[in-house]
RNA sequence: GGGUGCUUAGCUCAGUUGGGAGAGCGCCGCCCUUACAAGGCGGAGGUCGUGGGUUCAAGCCCCUCAGCACCCA
């Protein structure tokens, strides 16, 4: 084996291995467990979100995998509709193309070919992280299955009223030329201006002054509105006023929404172009005038002079215009808060068109109760009230979008616009009952993303075939994903699965937190702080990392900020880390909160244990190598060591469990850590060299150590296989056939229960007297700078009859580990000794030379003054007659002892003292 | 405006019916001791955001205030 750990030799290899043998495929078993993964973007590639969540999918699975339960992870990938068109028309932008030039089948076509290679890289990315998806059922939204279950949802649905086409204000991108729903508008606040506008009345008294934030708007306002209880304006209800610009008139009307405060009280009402003022149109039967087209350029309902400016264009004009009329009172700096298309980031013009909406309340009401009645549970509970929030103020759903690259409507059109939904023509036909001289022509729109991926649990499972697959694994056990799509994804989830399945589409939904990078900051293009999963893996040279961050910006001129910032934070790069050291990382920061930082430090410290990890096999394996003895046959004798690190592993497989159970997958790594680092590699690898090391060990007591360090480290490897699977595999099949133990791979071995592990009380105890004993030396060596290599000679005194047993049966593990030629037992203190204390027996380290009695009086003054101060706490808490009444017994019994203990240790400080302070005179 | 969180060591964070303040990283000192310098050994460092309440006992439960973050309108 090498010295030193090296990811890279080890990774690609196992991958292949496991995926040619179709270990990551259902096997059968007891029980069922499944996850299907939240489809990544086609076209993105993987971020650090999702292999992190790929990370803990994987634990989940391996773990289940190995505990023998039937397992499915179900994987593929989203056609991101919006998303993925975006990036082929900027494709075809630089060659100076539009989809237009192509036409709408080449454009698709373009669009699949781009899907085949980008498609690649991501499911390529998830393999290099180890994950165990069963690849062979890989699928993709747009596939003829998963279509043609969009198609039966949507033809259902509509046939049983709950999707419907009307015209309604949506909210426009109007660069993009599509509706998008309300969760992909982000609304901003930005600096702008209010404007305050003189409206004249038709009476000739004077005139009504409206404030605004889009002057613009006004050529198609149709009232003016006051608050009813307004006593500035209430005798103007019913009057009408001027409209500059256009020689309209229009009403004043009264309406209890109207915020009195906001502006002068008077606002413009514009039906056609705002959310608010549609509703307060509907109320007063106001007409609707529409002023913009498609691309939010002013059409002919607007005066001839506008005509054709774009809308900013146009606030400037009309501004100017109402300027040389006299007609602007006054212009205040103001912050609004601006929608934006969170792909295109225009601003959203709320626009009037026909549009397909989901009828939402029918589906969310038993989607409500699922989670009320603990059909489903979050994980951690708290989600549950965002996800209520949501559902209790939901609205209907805008489906239909102005794309080409998506699952088009199944709906038809005659001549007279009548709707028929069917799968294709001739079904419509016959559905219908319509003769070949009705002319059909197709909805041109496509459906919402999110559409199909709300079908994801059971389209992916063959739905709506009752397949196999869909009766064994829906519901799936849980849905692993960010509180970032609770709304978007998961409850549509919840709606589609209980509306087509009868039942809800999982039992759990393990919520992650969002990965952030150092400074907690999120990680996006525009900062140029995304770090890419594999170049945490593979390591990456600090001028290729800042090529990386710096291309294909959306805004060049950052360019220079970006290269800036990379060089200070990675001043050398990124060194290589390995799979295993970025999925450990991944699983202790997967704490409860909801952000979680990226930190590099971090990673670092996980690749140093995976480094341990290899060293500590390396040693038990030159141990069973180096020793005469047969590990696996003849007597076997097992000391406290050895029973206690036994016990100890037990105790951390409990911790792990449990862990896992509990979605603390952090928990359960830090159990795996410390059990590793600071118990078998830091004791018991030590200790076992005493043994066997010691020519009057007996075969016996070194088969008991051989046997020792090699199951629990194979258990070890079993334990910590899903978080790290591989460098356990790797190690696991060196240690595994040492102890007669065959398999193909670790991933099918069983995962380790504490049950099957000893509980010894008394060897912990023994241990832990032991290793106070060795601390206690190895401290007064520190402090008084005693070179390591230094052999001491110690002295002790007192101590219980079971310590002093205990100093018989460990002499050697002592002398070994504290470096102490030779213990003698004293009853009279000796002067010119420092001391330490293991239990109640004290460890005198005599150092004539060594010691500073001026030193040491302060410190012993020190360690005493904190004693004391303990002692008046707890004395003054046992004095109290309440504690001592209403506290458990075992409590007062425990701060008893305590108490004892602490008297006992301040008495001997006392003497000490004295005996120092002797030395002084 | 409505909702949800957060505030514990220099940094990032654990802290599970309320009963001894913890980890990693960083820092300081000593050491290339035969698995590992990606290491070993030892150490320093905290009025648990503020103020109050409940309790024999509060980092944890209740209230107040302050600061920060996110989501929705």
């Amino acid at each position: 084996m090498d010295k030193t750990y090296d990811p890279k030799s080890i990774e690609s290899r196992w991958y292949e291995v496991w995926e040619r043998q179709g270990y990551f495929k259902p096997r059968g078993g007891t029980g069922c467990y499944s996850i299907a993964l939240p489809p990544p973007n086609v076209t993105g590639s993987l971020h650090m979100g999702h292999a992190f969540q790929q990370t803990l999918m994987d634990i989940l699975i391996r773990y289940q995998r190995m505990r023998g339960t039937d397992t499915l992870w179900q994987c593929g990938t989203d056609h991101a509709g919006i998303a993925t068109q975006m990036v082929v028309e900027r494709q075809l932008e630089g060659k100076g193309k539009s989809r237009h030039d192509l036409g709408r089948e080449k454009f698709i076509e373009a669009v699949w070919d781009w899907k085949q290679h980008s498609g690649d890289t991501i499911t390529r990315q998830s393999r290099r992280l180890g994950t165990s998806m069963d690849w062979s059922r890989e699928r993709f939204t747009m596939d003829e299955g998963l279509s043609h279950a969009v198609q039966e949802v949507f033809i259902r649905l509509y046939d049983e009223g709950l999707i419907y086409r009307g015209k309604r204000l949506v909210n426009w991108d109007p660069v993009l030329h599509t509706a998008v729903s309300d969760l992909e508008v982000l609304a901003e606040e930005e600096q702008g201006h209010l404007w305050h506008i003189r409206y004249p009345r038709t009476d000739g008294n004077g005139c009504l002054v409206v404030a605004t934030t889009r002057p613009e708007t006004m050529l198609g306002d149709t009232a003016v509105a006051i608050h009813p209880d307004d006593d500035r304006y209430r005798e103007l209800v019913g009057r009408t006023v001027e409209l500059p610009l256009t020689g309209r008139t229009i009403p004043v009307i009264a309406d209890g929404h109207v915020d009195p405060e906001f502006g002068t009280g008077c606002v413009k009402i514009t039906p056609a172009h705002d959310f608010n003022d549609y509703e307060m149109g509907q109320r007063h039967d106001l007409p609707l005038v529409n002023i913009f087209t498609v691309d939010a350029v002013i059409n002919e309902n607007g005066p001839a002079a506008y005509r054709g400016m774009d809308r900013y264009d146009a606030r400037r004009a009309i501004v100017r215009d109402l300027e040389a009329l006299e007609l602007i009172e006054k212009i205040e700096d103001h912050s609004l808060v601006v929608p934006r298309g969170d792909r295109s980031g225009a601003v959203i013009e709320p626009y009037l068109t026909d549009q397909w909406y989901v009828k939402i309340q029918p589906l969310a009401d038993p989607a409500i109760a699922a989670v009320e009645n603990g059909a489903i549970r979050f994980v951690p509970e708290n989600w549950s009230k965002t996800y209520f929030e949501w559902m209790n103020n939901i609205n209907d759903w805008c489906i239909s979008r102005q794309l080409w690259w998506g699952h088009r409507i199944p709906a038809w059109y005659d001549n007279d616009e009548n709707i028929y939904v069917g799968k294709d023509e001739a079904h419509i036909r016959e559905k219908y009952r319509l003769d070949a001289s009705v002319g059909l022509t197709r909805d041109p729109d496509v459906l919402d993303t999110w559409f199909s991926s709300a079908l994801w649990p059971f389209s992916t499972l063959g739905w709506p075939e009752r397949t196999a697959e869909l009766e064994r694994f829906y519901p799936t056990s849980v849905l692993v994903t960010g509180f970032d799509i609770i709304f978007f994804w998961v409850a549509r989830m919840i709606m589609m699965g209980l509306k087509f399945m009868g039942d809800v589409p999982f039992r759990e939904v393990y919520v992650t937190g969002l990965v952030r990078d150092s400074e907690g900051q999120k990680m996006s293009k525009s900062k140029g702080n995304i770090l890419d999963p594999l170049d945490l893996i593979d390591g990456i040279e600090l001028d290729a990392l800042v090529a990386k961050q710096t291309e294909n910006l959306m805004q060049p001129q950052l360019q220079a900020r970006i290269g800036k910032a990379t060089r200070k934070h990675f001043p050398d790069g990124i060194p290589a880390f390995g799979t295993d050291a970025l999925r450990f990382t991944f699983a202790q920061l997967a704490t409860q909160g909801r952000d979680i930082r990226f930190d590099t430090g971090r990673i670092q410290g996980y690749r140093n244990f995976c480094n341990k990890l290899w060293n500590a096999t390396r040693y038990v394996l030159m141990c069973v190598e180096g020793q005469e003895v047969d590990v696996n046959t003849g007597d076997v004798r097992y000391g406290a060591a050895e029973c206690w690190i036994s016990t100890r592993l037990g105790r951390t497989t409990d911790r792990v469990v449990q862990g896992i159970a509990d979605y603390r997958f952090d928990l359960a790594a830090q159990a795996l850590y410390e059990f590793t680092w600071d118990e078998y590699c830091d004791w018991y690898v030590e200790l076992s060299k005493t043994t066997l090391n010691d020519p009057e060990s007996t075969p016996e007591q070194k088969r008991g150590v051989l046997r020792t360090l090699l199951t629990n480290l194979e258990i070890l490897l079993r334990l910590l296989h899903p978080f790290i699977p591989f460098i356990t595999e790797e190690l696991w099949q060196k240690i595994a056939p040492l102890l007669n133990r065959h398999g193909d791979t670790i991933m099918l071995q069983g995962y380790p229960s504490g049950q099957e592990l000893p509980r010894d009380d008394a060897a912990l105890a023994e241990v832990d007297w032991l290793r106070s004993f060795v601390l206690g030396v190895r401290r007064i060596r520190a402090e008084r700078d005693i070179p390591p290599g230094k052999p001491l000679v110690i002295q002790v005194k007192d101590g219980s009859n079971q310590e002093r047993q205990w100093l018989q049966q460990d002499r050697g593990y002592i002398q070994a580990l504290a470096r102490v030629s030779t213990i003698s037992t004293v009853t009279e203190e000796p002067d010119d000794a420092v001391t330490a204390q293991a239990g109640a027996m004290t460890i005198f380290v005599p150092l004539a030379d060594l010691i500073d009695p001026a030193a040491e009086i302060d410190k012993l003054k020190r360690q005493l003054a904190r004693l004391d101060a303990d002692r008046e706490r707890l004395g003054g808490k046992l004095q109290n007659r309440n504690f001592i009444d209403k506290a458990p017994p075992e409590i007062v019994r425990k701060e008893r002892d305590k108490l004892a203990d602490m008297n006992s240790a301040a008495d001997r400080l006392v003497q000490q003292l004295e005996r120092i302070s002797k030395l002084v005179k």
